[in-house]
DNA sequence: TAAAAATACTCCATAGGTATTTTAT
DNA sequence: ATAAAATACCTATGGAGTATTTTTA
């Protein structure tokens, strides 16, 4: 707090059992916060360190330190260690009441500042990428509906660039894109992987078949992505370490177009496989399966950095991430029910 | 909270329009803490930022910063800045609320938790170094029990090591040391400055002067401090800054061996004024005024980092610096009352 | 022996400082 | 003109990650 009051005179200056001590105690000092309470509360009712960790979107070892940092601040031990599973100290349930009082009174801050802010705290506001899908979408509202039935999902399907802007401008509570890329403002959530594979025509000779590796695309035409895009890179990389050249016939910047071309004979493609699941069972496309299983999309969930999500929106987020990351994996015939 | 999730692959590639907003958008987030709530606590009760920053211990650029992460984060203004002086929006008298209570259970959980340690709240464990000396510490006791009857305060004199090493240990709430020296543990507050005075035997020719100039020392016999302390370094530098050169006659590491060897006729020594207060009542020791008014002994409180003061703690540290650090620049003469 | 928690080590975002500019009376 | 607040700019630190060790059942 005064950091450097004696900075110049006195800091100097080296009293050598302090040194010492440096070397004696180490320790991890850390800010108690909102989050810090959560993870408390979860600690709690879990038992489980590792559990809570993974609720609150952080690793083991930084639960274990926020709580040791907790425990020194309050000078008092919250958790007996000694047996497994964890169980709380009387100070610790102290602590676990103190948390849920103030947890539940900042959901009250938070309903009245969206009252006064003209919204219903039930709306979540969402800007997604186009090929997220609405098929998707569908079904992520109907769990939501189902979870929050007073709740409102508005969302707007937009180009990325604009998906950023939106919720850089609170304009958006979440964003949903693909390489998502944290900056100084934005927070990234990792959703989901999407496997990428060969997009045909029907008519293609391949298209009956049920993979194809790499080293097959040599000399073949083939719709792209613009070039500065990520997933570009990411498919020119792959084709270069796999030793393969391809005959690129157009780029384009949107999923859309490309698909387009694709059922036209143009060329064939590298496309995330749900974003074809329409199109294949309506006969506008054949999709093989490509033998490169690193080769993904990521999906991700953003947010402005420090923005307190409100409840509605952290259940979408819950809803979100429920299905890990695997959906992806499904294969390119029109993946079964969900 | 998931920063390098994608740190190995996307974080290499670089969307030109996200590299734009970062310089559009030039903000400063920041982690909302106790801290924070007290110091809007305190905004929305004084009405002037630069205030409330002095209160809680920080400058005005870092209330005014914390003030605009915490709209920020809230995603709605708190305080019409349009005025002077500045007033509560609606938003930020919900915060205003929403902040008093949760300080006040924050109280709460305090208060059980110290009678849980099975200690009074209200009691102060203080560790001092002895040259803070009685006489200053029974005026502090006296205020203190006047602004809160009913609670206790205990010091403990120790050597300045033992005053770290009972903070550290959580033996004392606060410490009081000369040239307090910050560590990954220990926070300082800055106290006061004692201004340093020529301390004569009474029957030394020099006994009854106004002023000592640094040069006349040249040659003297002298009493000092231990060499590896700091204000035995403190001392040095100055007089070779002056270009003289003394006879150190002895060595000590504490001033009440100091005093003695002074009045002894031993030699004379270079002594904070406030402790020699006592001495010169009682004609043990005459003191005279250097004329150097950078030699100062700093006086620092200490207490463990991020550890949570209590209220009385907090109240007693109010207490210390309320008298802003000019006590010491009393003369020599025995200092007229408070 | 396996699962959970604690610790070692590292990195970079950020809280907060000083200095300066902008704003409101 | 002046006092307060906002902003520019910079640095030390601490929050949180991965990897490893220690602990309990």
């Amino acid at each position: 707090m005064f950091p450097q009051v004696y900075g110049t005179e006195a800091s100097l200056v080296n009293w050598n059992f302090l040194s010492l001590f440096n070397q004696i105690y180490l320790w991890y000092p850390r800010g108690v916060n909102l989050d810090t309470l959560r993870l408390f509360r979860d600690i709690a009712q879990t038992r489980n360190l590792t559990r809570a960790a993974e609720m609150n979107g952080v690793s083991q070892s930084a639960a274990s330190q926020a709580l040791k940092a907790l425990e020194d601040a309050l000078g008092v031990a919250l958790l007996n260690r000694r047996v497994r599973p964890i169980e709380l100290t009387e100070a610790g349930r102290l602590y676990y009441d103190f948390c849920r009082d103030v947890l539940r009174r900042h959901e009250e801050l938070e309903a009245g500042l969206e009252k006064l802010k003209g919204r219903v705290a039930g709306t979540v506001r969402i800007a997604s990428i186009y090929s997220v899908g609405i098929s998707e979408m569908a079904r992520l509202e109907g769990e939501f509906a189902r979870r929050l039935p007073g709740a409102e999902l508005r969302v707007e399907y937009l180009r990325p660039e604009k998906v950023y802007e939106a919720v850089l401008a609170d304009r958006a509570d979440l964003g949903l894109v693909s390489y998502p890329e944290p900056s100084r403002h934005i927070t990234v959530i990792p959703w989901r992987q999407e496997q990428m594979v060969l997009a045909l025509a029907p008519s293609h000779a391949w298209a009956g078949r049920a993979s194809v590796r790499p080293e097959e695309l040599e000399g073949q035409d083939f719709v792209g992505f613009d070039q500065d895009l990520p997933i570009s890179r990411n498919i020119r990389r792959f084709l270069r370490e796999h030793g393969v050249e391809v005959n690129w016939v157009f780029h384009f910047d949107n999923i859309q177009s490309m698909k387009e071309a694709v059922a036209l004979g143009t060329g064939m493609a590298i496309l995330p496989a749900p974003v074809l699941r329409a199109d294949i069972e309506q006969g506008r496309l054949a999709a093989v399966r490509l033998e490169a299983p690193e080769l993904v999309r990521p999906l991700g969930i953003i947010h402005r950095k420090r923005k307190q999500l409100h409840r509605a929106a952290q259940v979408f987020v819950e809803i979100l991430r429920e299905k890990p990351g695997e959906t992806a994996l499904l294969d390119t015939a029109p993946a079964s029910g969900r």
